[in-house]
DNA sequence: GCCGTTTTCGGCCCGACTGTTTTCAGTCG
C-alpha cells in the first residue's frame, strides 16, 4: 500500500471519528496524520522498511496508535479498525465528503433518517423533496445539496493533474526501464499539463510489443484489463484511472508522439497543413502518397509542415499554429526559471515546518529566495497572526537569515481581503513587510460588481505587493468567486499589483486562460508553491506548467528574477 | 491521539458564514 491509499485511510477514519461525535482534537490528529503521510517525500512502505515502528513514530502527527495502524495496512492491506468502522456505518463517507457543505454530521444524519449511503441515494431523496422535511433541513439545503451534486459531477471521471502526475511518471519510468523498451513517454493531456486528465496514454517505442503488452496488463495497480492487443491495451488502475498503452516503431515515434499527445483540435488543424501540402499526417507519419517523408520526432513533423516546434502545453488549436507559421511564438518559461517563491506558510500558521526548514528546503529545491507568507489575524482558524506577531516572526527571520546561506528569506504575509476591501493588517505594519500578498477568503457570493470592486479595492493599496490566488476557485470543488477578471487584471496593471498563479495542485490559480489575458494585457506575474511543508515545493512545477499553458514567458513572471531585480520591479520604480 | 527548553499532563486554531433556527449546529478555511 502506498503512501495516497495510507492517507486516504486516515482521512476516513478521521471523517468516521467526527460523524460519532469523537473528541475534535482525536479528529484532528487523524487529519494531521494522514497530510504527513500525504506530503511525504519517501515511500512509507521504505520507511518502515528501513526503521520499522520506531521511523513510523517519527512521522510528524503520527504516535504510537497511529504507527500501529500504519504498520497493519503496510503489512496486510487491510485495518481492522477501519474495517469495523465502514460496517457500524457502511456509508461512502469520502463520496459523500465530496460534495460541498456536506460534512460528517450532515452523512451520518441523512443515513440514519433516510438510509442515504451513497451520492446516487442523497440525489434521489434531494429530487423528491424528502431532504427538506428533515429537521434542520430546510429547502435551501436541499437545492444546496442538488447543486453540489451537479458541480462534482461535472468534474468528475477526470483527474487532478498534479494528484496523478507522480503515478504517471512513475509508470513511464518502469516501462522505459524494460531491457525491451527504447522510449516510453506519457502522452496525452498528462503531457500538455492540463490541470486535470481524464486517462493516461502512454507511448512506447519497442521492437517486442507483445511483451511490452504482457508486462502492462500485469501491472500490480491494474485491476481490470479492458483490452489487450498485438500493441494497445487498456486497463483500469486501483486508484479508477484508465491507462492506454501504444507501442511504435521508433520511425513512427515523432508522429505517434504528436498524435497521442493532442489536443485532437490541434491535431486536425495540423493534418488540414499537411493535406494543402500534399501529404498527410497520421499517428505512423507523414506520407507522401505511400511514401513516408518524415515522422521520428516530433520537430521534424512540425518542420516538414513548415511549422515552428510547438510546445505541448499550448497545443489547443487557440492560436499556437498561426503563431508559428510566422515564427511568432512566444518563449515559455523554462521549468527552472524559478529564482524564489513568494507565498509559503509556516508552522506560526497553518503550515507545519519552521521557518528554517521551509528555507532549507526551498534551498535545496534551487530556490534564491522565498518569502514567508503566513496568515493573518481575520483568518482565525489558521491561528493568523496579528500585527505584533508579525513583528515578532521578522526578528526570527531576521536571525534565520544570518544563521543560513545560500537563500535568503523575505518577510511577508497573506492578508485577508475584507468584505469591503480593506485589509485586517495596518498600513503600518504592512510597510515594513518585504512582501504583501492579499487573499479573499470569505464572503466568496458578493455580486460580480461588489466583489470585483472589493477585490480592486484590495490592490489599490499601496502596500499589497500580489494578489494571491486571484480567483479562489478549487478545481472539481469550488467555482470562482464571481468577479470581472478583466478587470481586475487591468487595475492590476495599474497599481503595479502582481498576479499570482498559485501551483497548489487543486487551486491552479489563475488558470491557464487567465494567465493568457494577464500576458496579453502586460500585467506581471508571479508563480508560488503556497507550500504548507517543506515537502511542498515540488508543486511549482505545476505552477510553471499553468503559466506556460498560458503563453507566459519569463520576462511576465516576476521571481523568475535574481531577488535585487525582483524587489525593485515590486516596488516599483 | 499527539506532543513537550515554559509541560510526560494538559493543552491542542477558532471566527465567519449559512441555514436553520430564535440561540445554534455544521461547515469551511
Amino acid at each position: 500500500m502506498k503512501n495516497p491509499e495510507v492517507a486516504r485511510i486516515l482521512y476516513n477514519i478521521a471523517i468516521y471519528m467526527e460523524m460519532q461525535g469523537e473528541m475534535v482534537f482525536k479528529v484532528r490528529a487523524y487529519e494531521k496524520a494522514a497530510q504527513s503521510v500525504e506530503a511525504l517525500g519517501e515511500d512509507v512502505n521504505e520507511i518502515y522498511g528501513k526503521g520499522g515502528m520506531k521511523a513510523l513514530e517519527e512521522i510528524p502527527g503520527v504516535g504510537k496508535s497511529i504507527a500501529e495502524k500504519i504498520e497493519e495496512l503496510l503489512k496486510t492491506g487491510k485495518l481492522k479498525y477501519y474495517e469495523a468502522l465502514k460496517k457500524k456505518i457502511p456509508v461512502d463517507v469520502e463520496g459523500l465528503r465530496r460534495i460541498e457543505g456536506i460534512g460528517p454530521k450532515t452523512i451520518l444524519a441523512l443515513y440514519k433518517k433516510l438510509k442515504i449511503k451513497n451520492i446516487e441515494d442523497l440525489e434521489k431523496a434531494a429530487k423528491s423533496g424528502k431532504i427538506r422535511t428533515l429537521e434542520g433541513f430546510g429547502q435551501k439545503s436541499e437545492e444546496n445539496i442538488l447543486k453540489g451534486i451537479e458541480f462534482m459531477k461535472r468534474s468528475s471521471g477526470r483527474y487532478v493533474l498534479g494528484h496523478i502526475l507522480p503515478l504517471g511518471k512513475e509508470i513511464e519510468k518502469r516501462l522505459a526501464s524494460l531491457e525491451y523498451v527504447k522510449t516510453a513517454i506519457v502522452a496525452g493531456s498528462f503531457r500538455r499539463r492540463k490541470e486535470t486528465i481524464g486517462d493516461i496514454d502512454i507511448l512506447v517505442v519497442s521492437g517486442e510489443p507483445k511483451k511490452v503488452m504482457d508486462y502492462f496488463v500485469k501491472m500490480p495497480e491494474v485491476i481490470n484489463v479492458y483490452g489487450k492487443g498485438e500493441t494497445k491495451s487498456t486497463v483500469k488502475l486501483e486508484n479508477g484511472i484508465d491507462v492506454d498503452v501504444r507501442v511504435v516503431e521508433e520511425k513512427s515515434y515523432g508522429a505517434a508522439l504528436n498524435y497521442f499527445t493532442g489536443s485532437k483540435d490541434h491535431n486536425i488543424s495540423l493534418r488540414r497543413i499537411a493535406v494543402e501540402k500534399g501529404l498527410k499526417l497520421s499517428e505512423y507519419g507523414l506520407f507522401k502518397k505511400q511514401k513516408f517523408v518524415g515522422g521520428r520526432t516530433e520537430e521534424e513533423v512540425y518542420k516538414i509542415l513548415g511549422l515552428r516546434y510547438i510546445e505541448p502545453e499550448i497545443r489547443e488549436n487557440t492560436g499556437e499554429i498561426e503563431a508559428s507559421k510566422k515564427g511568432a511564438l512566444p518563449k515559455l518559461i523554462g521549468y527552472s526559471d524559478l529564482k524564489g517563491d513568494l507565498q509559503t506558510q509556516t508552522s506560526w500558521t497553518d503550515g507545519s515546518d519552521t521557518i528554517e526548514e521551509m528555507a532549507l528546503a526551498a534551498k535545496k529545491t534551487g530556490l534564491e529566495y522565498i518569502a514567508i507568507t503566513d496568515h493573518t489575524k481575520a483568518l482565525a482558524m489558521t491561528g493568523g497572526l496579528d500585527e505584533s506577531k508579525i513583528a515578532k516572526q521578522g526578528k526570527e527571520i531576521d536571525k534565520v537569515n544570518e544563521k543560513l546561506e545560500g537563500i535568503k528569506i523575505l518577510k511577508g504575509a497573506e492578508v485577508n481581503i475584507m468584505k469591503d476591501g480593506h485589509l485586517d493588517i495596518s498600513d503600518k505594519a504592512l510597510s515594513q513587510l518585504d512582501i504583501v500578498g492579499a487573499a479573499v477568503h470569505s464572503n466568496f457570493n458578493l455580486s460580480r460588481e461588489d466583489q470585483t470592486k472589493r477585490i480592486i479595492s484590495a490592490i489599490s493599496n499601496e502596500h499589497v505587493d500580489i494578489l494571491f490566488h486571484p480567483t479562489g476557485r478549487i478545481i472539481q470543488k469550488r467555482e470562482p468567486y464571481d468577479a470581472d477578471i478583466q478587470k481586475i487584471i487591468d487595475a492590476a496593471k495599474d497599481t503595479g499589483t502582481v498576479l499570482e498563479i498559485d501551483a497548489y495542485p487543486d487551486r491552479l490559480d489563475l488558470k491557464d486562460e487567465h494567465v493568457k489575458l494577464a500576458v496579453s494585457s502586460g500585467a506581471k506575474l508571479c508563480i508560488d508553491s503556497d507550500a504548507h511543508n517543506k515537502n511542498h515545493f515540488r508543486f511549482l512545477e505545476f505552477g510553471i506548467a499553468q503559466a506556460r499553458r498560458g503563453w507566459a514567458e519569463k520576462k511576465d513572471v516576476i521571481n523568475a528574477l535574481p531577488l535585487g531585480k525582483m524587489l525593485k520591479m515590486i516596488k516599483g520604480e
